[in-house]
DNA sequence: GTTGGCTTTGCATACGCAGTAAATTAGCAA
DNA sequence: TTGCTAATTTACTGCGTATGCAAAGCCAAC
């Protein structure tokens, strides 16, 4: 209808002074009507809202934010997405926070060592909170505890009170897995650990080590992967070759990689597995799934790890007075067909 | 040593008047200080970093944000991030979105109607872009260019020249996958579709329907999957009471679905693959190289695509006046080992 | 009719920064 | 020293909104 298309440059969007010149009525009018549980009479509300339709008006955030002192964006931090399970968390955490009208800002890191940068941006963007699931040294949680903004570590152990944390008991997970497979009569035992930076991965391969030493089995092989299919594969002739012959299973810190260690077995050793070679893995991603693994393993529980963490930060968002809090969740058994169980 | 903890309340963040009383100077002077290619002297400089670092200061994103009209954020749409291609994608994304000092700003849909409400979103903080792999209708993509902020399409036809897009072509693949197929042998065939809101399913399925029929294979049997591996699983055993027996070639949607099937060809109906049932997917997703699936498929070439759609979307930010352009770039053809191909 | 309490509205200001125009200083030749 | 230009620096305004405060309505009770 001859409306001119906005070539121009970058046309001026509508304010709400512009709503309440339409409408007839004070600015602050303007605003209380769009904001929530404010006091405006209904014939006040009808007529900005009337007003603002008409003139295409949309609150600006940005402003608000300026003067609430108060964002309503939390900064997410992932360092390795290769990690297959952090997509599941991510679409969690941005639907939970969506609930609570809060915003994700996203940053992923490729190295560890991008993070100070990264952390500057997000002060500087005035986010409401972080939850990381990449590591944080004590010095930049202090750096951010400054900025007086609350911090929700994944997978991290709190550290000095300066974070609420919530994670999966890796340790547990890993005693239970080493006990099944000591039970069934498992005796030559490898572990593929993940990447050395990887706190996750450390805990799992110290609980696996523990408890295969609790139970009287000292001389395991490890050797080092990086979460990735192609180390598990390559770990498994590692291992072959470390122990000078096919080990009775093999505990991988993460499932890819013992998918990885479980094609290279059937493939590459003719070790059919589970009943030549038992794998286990953890985390529980979708291929683990696959019937052709079928793996043994330890789920996180990502849903409900997911909604503590958006509720922890929450509340100190609210209450920066409140202590940190930590939040161990068990992971879930499952007792696949990658490995010769008793049951 | 004795700091007093931040207990109070939430401890007002240094501004650059705070800094600059603390250096001695104007506020704008340390206003231009922080700005890039602003003039001056070094003596300045050094006084008004130091000043800053001093009292602590950061630049508020959100006021320069307010004031410059650009708050270096662009927004990212992606719907159902259960396709196991999108981390990536996101990934990529945000790496070059950064490398360009952009911010992200995440939204993920569950269902597709949830669009207009995160539209509403996006617009109220003020991105400066958006790129979405979720469809848009033209009624959504009239309000955005009405508010005059670029979108970047990803996967998905521009439409009127509303948006800029990027994707792969999808035909392209499906032909020559059905070509190879149909060179080496095949006659019965089956297909697998993706969910049907899905328009890059849409397109592959089409592609291939057609690239059959002008090999003079009409009797596709076609039967619908959401892109999950147990749809690809059941959908075998529609296919084989649809057909009333065994297909010679599956063309799955997805590589996901394809693993499915492959899974339910070697288990639930003892038909080893390829050697009596050739499998084909697209994406070239990770599990795809697993050696138990090794998929005959086509890569979306996600890296080259995402700087596409960054570019795309930088250059109309920059300069809102520039045209939409669309962009398709061709997958890469991967003859992996679950299909009998003549090569 | 008057008073007191309550709700609704408008005024004015502040949030933290960037950019403009004006003012100051520096630099240098005459 | 003066005069003139170039390089810096400063005061000030405005971006779009929320909110304390005061004024104005409104209603019921006296």
């Amino acid at each position: 209808m001859g409306r001119k298309a906005n070539q121009q440059k970058r046309q001026r969007r509508a304010t709400s002074y512009d709503v309440a010149r339409a409408a007839g009525v004070s600015q602050s009018a303007v605003s209380r009507v769009f904001k929530a549980g404010a006091s405006a009479s209904a014939e006040m509300r009808q007529r900005v809202q009337a007003a603002a339709k008409k003139v295409g008006y949309r609150p600006n955030a940005i402003a608000r934010g300026l003067i609430t002192q108060r964002s309503n964006m939390v900064a997410v931090v992932i360092s390795r997405m290769t990690n297959l399970y952090y997509p599941e968390l991510l679409v969690q955490l941005t639907q939970e926070f969506s609930r609570h009208g809060i915003r994700v800002l996203l940053f992923t890191l490729e190295h560890e060592r991008e993070i100070d940068s990264v952390l500057e941006q997000m002060l500087q963007y005035q986010v409401d909170g972080i939850v990381t699931a990449a590591m944080l040294n004590l010095e930049q949680l202090a750096l951010i505890d400054e900025a007086g903004i609350p911090v929700a570590l994944y997978n991290r152990r709190s550290r000095d009170g300066l974070a609420s944390a919530v994670r999966c008991d890796q340790e547990e997970g890993e005693r239970w897995l080493v006990t099944q497979l000591v039970e069934a009569g498992h005796r030559r035992f490898a572990i593929i650990s993940g990447p050395e930076d990887s706190t996750v991965s450390v805990e799992r391969t110290a609980g696996a080590m523990q408890k295969l030493a609790e139970l009287g089995i000292a001389d395991a092989a490890v050797v080092g992967g990086d979460y990735s299919y192609e180390s598990g594969r390559s770990a498994l002739a590692a291992i072959i070759k470390q122990l000078a012959g096919p080990p009775d299973a093999v505990i991988a810190a993460n499932d890819v990689m013992a998918i990885g260690c479980i094609d290279a077995a059937r493939q590459a050793f003719d070790l059919p597995v589970p009943e030549a070679l038992s794998v286990v893995g953890f985390d529980g991603v979708g291929p683990a799934c696959y019937a052709a693994y079928n793996l043994t393993t330890v789920r996180q529980p990502v849903e409900r790890m997911t909604q503590a963490t958006v509720a922890l930060l929450l509340e100190r968002i609210e209450d920066p007075q409140l202590p940190p809090e930590e939040r161990i969740f068990a992971g879930a058994k499952i007792a696949g067909g990658s490995a010769r169980l008793l049951t």
